[in-house]
DNA sequence: TTTATATACGATTAAAATAGTCGTATATAC
DNA sequence: GTATATACGACTATTTTAATCGTATATAAA
């Protein structure tokens, strides 16, 4: 329960590896995959999210590889997440409204302020505090 | 991700249900598991539980049922959490040191701070909060 | 222009976590 | 005694997450 995603971690070890390279540096899937033994074609595909996201920026070929594109002291967790996962909430009936127990449901109201303080806190911390 | 389980959902519901029951009443299985449309088995399975944590009393026979035994306002979300699911981290190593890529991970120390700081967050909040 | 190495991406399978069911035992009010 | 409630372990189903596979495309360098 409230658990990130294997695919959010090794998003964040492959966004700090490449902040730590030297600037203009690329690095390859294959070795940051490598280096922190994470299976390669999965960080792979998560490096291509985070390339159609824009985080991030592929270089195609031989000495190809993936640098930092964004500004990641402007993105929050909380957008960095729903990047790659979607909508972020303790329940989904934050996002989604069709749920069967809408009706008789009595912590709606609550849960909902909950959600939003999780919210909060992971719009106030950005990905560079994490990767830097 | 980030998402509490329908366990933690369905013992809010009823300890909600029981909060704002009449005082000295007890609510049943059944008539919880009716109201608000969750499997009654699964419901009874829950309220054992809690009962076992001494967050509620049960009396069992005919006319038995639940009611509240500790006091809400001095539970906090956090502990509510972990009397249910166990411990609560962002990931397991937060607890965990048996992780094959603790060695050469590179983002520990700021999921670490992550964690802390969503820990921190549920511990401000009672039980009562979420129940009244 | 061939070759080696890299990204791109959909389809599929495997594993793990969650959710729900079943059967049976026990307590107790009437 | 009987009906109704809790108690609890074992089992099954479903959903979500994680990982793999196969193939296409781009490009630097020999």
């Amino acid at each position: 329960m409230l658990k990130i995603t294997r695919k959010v971690e090794y998003a964040l070890i492959a966004l700090r590896h490449m902040q730590q390279a030297p600037a203009n540096s690329v690095s390859s899937a294959n070795e940051i995959a490598t280096q922190y033994g994470i299976p390669q074609h999965l960080l792979a595909k998560i490096l291509q999210q985070m390339t159609r996201e824009d985080l991030i920026q592929a270089l195609k070929g031989p000495a190809g590889g993936y640098r930092i594109k964004a500004d990641l002291g402007k993105i929050s967790l909380k957008d960095f997440f729903e990047k790659l996962e979607g909508p972020l909430g303790l329940m989904d009936c934050y996002f989604n409204t069709d749920c069967l127990q809408m009706k008789s449901c009595n912590i709606l109201t609550p849960i909902q302020r909950i959600n939003q303080n999780m919210r909060d806190m992971f719009s106030k911390t950005t990905l560079m505090e994490i990767t830097q």
